[in-house]
DNA sequence: TACTATAATGTAATCGTTTACATTATAAAC
DNA sequence: GTTTATAATGTAAACGATTACATTATAGTA
């Protein structure tokens, strides 16, 4: 491994004028210049990233804190992220803590360690304390998931207008009976679809029923089936299912499918994210779509700041309903 | 940011005394050691990785590169990969190359300056001479994909033998008129699974027809879907088609659903790869399983070998055809 | 030509570890 | 109480860059 001295030696300067050169700096001559480019290329060098990254004591990494690198509504925004990264000379860790307190830990170490410079947050089960303590000291971003009183800056969607869109489409092509699948209530998200569930059912003069409204543990396939059953099962069935993640939806769907009904004539479904796979089921979902890309590039905007040491205000982005096969 | 020296001061001793307790040496006295402890409790002491890197002339990360994270066919490999990692004090970039060469480029200057360890490569896409090159100096695998004459090794299953297999059980229940639906013929893995589907073929007397062969440029659903509205088209219609991926197969169904037919009564339909989805289509999707998480860990393992400078052989690892409602 | 102002280059400290080697403390043996 | 073997600790040099500051070269001016 060549370094910065034998470029410096080979060239017959200083290893000060070899880093100028390198980091483009404009009081070398250009005479001096070349000499240094000679050597930089007979000799093959790359400068280390190590020794760089000591000497300015940063890493040029962050890291993205995901439940689950399964769950396709991430990988939107993780491509949007990555994208800024990228082009600012940073790179991303994508780490999947799968709700583990434990194994979150090891993803903060990293940071505490230094060998990454920031961290962006998408576990909406993440440990808000910890991540408060450590927002203290380090540079941390919430990205679609967050807590307002953590003090810690997010970008996010209007969760509650979503929803409330959502139902009110659902309410404006004719269905009175909307069932609500919606995920464990300790998510600030959910909590927020279900309030804009209440209201537009509410505006519309329909009744809230409690007996129609479905908590699921979690957001997958499995789940969104197990709930349909119960909806199905139910003696005043409804028309129509909105559920808080596309996951659910297509489980829902797929229940449906099984059940001999139909989708929209029977029941209606819509879901929330607009993950790839809305568009490839039978019927394709109706489905709000988040401007996942674009939350991670204003994610990895707004980190990159804070590391740079600038106060951040948080984001709120629009969402949009697509309207497919499924309603 | 406390140092070592800070913590060696604290404590009374040495920075070589605080080194040995920080990485477990047994050759520090029981007093010094709890003196060494306190004081980095007390001054909250975190050894600084980059440091650490330097000195080692390490960075203790590796790159795997994939053409897309979108594709969830990776997304087992990536934990079995990262499961060996983390136990190994590792952390893993996932790369996405998008299968360009510019991208890719960013990615292979990690390594050469030292800010990578080594890559774990499952893009079928990636420049072969410039990861034979690399392979030279730094340490490679290659994980699924691979190209037998490049000499860096490989993990993968026996694609024909997997081909065979799945074209076979068509056979067996009753189909004469089987399609392949097969991916660009520049990639190995495309080439296997198609000696195999011909194969399977001859075994069981019948004829090749390449009329019956479609080739996608991609390997995603829509381009499924395009295949299977070609294929829908044909005078003397198949009764299967044996798609080499999944999402190929996914956009099999929908086209066939569209069209009014149904699976697998009038197409059966099968996969390749078993991807979360596969399982989740209407009706679910008869497919081969690889090992992914086994082939995540397995080439881990050898990565991690390869960079400790031990020589590593290519492993061939065991496939089954999962059995479900579209055949 | 001599004197400045400025541009170009060099020197050496620094980032925070690890570790070969040197030194000192401790215990065992006589 | 020496001597000796061994255990424990310390010293200082890496690792490979960047950069404040010092120095030298160059050009402009009178």
């Amino acid at each position: 491994m060549t370094n910065i001295q034998q470029v410096a030696k080979q060239a017959g300067v200083s290893v000060a004028t070899v880093s100028r050169v390198m980091n483009g700096q404009n009081t070398v001559s250009s005479k001096t210049r070349i000499k240094v480019e000679e050597a930089i290329k007979s000799l093959n060098y790359e400068p280390s990233i190590l020794g760089r990254n000591l000497r300015n004591s940063e890493s040029r990494i962050f890291l993205i804190l995901i439940p689950s690198i399964s769950n396709p509504f991430y990988l939107e925004i993780i491509k949007g992220i990555e994208y800024i990264a990228l082009s600012q000379n940073y790179n991303i860790l994508l780490c999947e803590t799968d709700s583990n307190p434990e194994k979150e830990n090891i993803y903060f170490d990293l940071v505490r360690k230094k060998m990454a410079d920031g961290i962006i947050s998408m576990d909406p089960a993440v440990n808000i304390e910890t991540l408060k303590v450590l927002a203290e000291k380090y540079s941390i971003i919430q990205c679609s998931e967050y807590s307002t009183d953590s003090g810690i800056p997010y970008v996010t969607i209007n969760n509650e207008e979503a929803s409330y869109r959502a139902v009110k489409h659902l309410i404006q092509i004719g269905h009175k009976k909307i069932a609500l699948m919606n995920s464990d209530g300790k998510f600030l998200y959910s909590r927020q679809r279900e309030e804009g569930y209440q209201r537009a059912l509410e505006e519309h003069g329909l009744s809230l029923n409690d007996d129609y409204i479905f908590y699921t543990k979690h957001l997958g396939f499995e789940h969104g089936q197990q709930a349909m059953k119960k909806i199905l099962a139910l003696q005043d069935r409804p028309t129509a299912v909105f559920a808080v993640s596309d996951l659910l939806a297509i489980g829902a769907l797929k229940e449906v499918n099984a059940s001999g009904l139909h989708v929209p004539n029977d029941i209606a479904v819509v879901g929330f994210d607009k993950i790839d796979f809305s568009s490839m089921t039978n019927p394709t979902l109706t489905t709000i779509a988040q401007p996942m890309y674009k939350m991670g590039t204003v994610a990895a905007e707004m980190l990159i700041e804070k590391i740079k040491g600038n106060e951040v205000d948080s984001v709120i982005l629009d969402h949009e309903l697509v309207i497919r096969e499924s309603t």
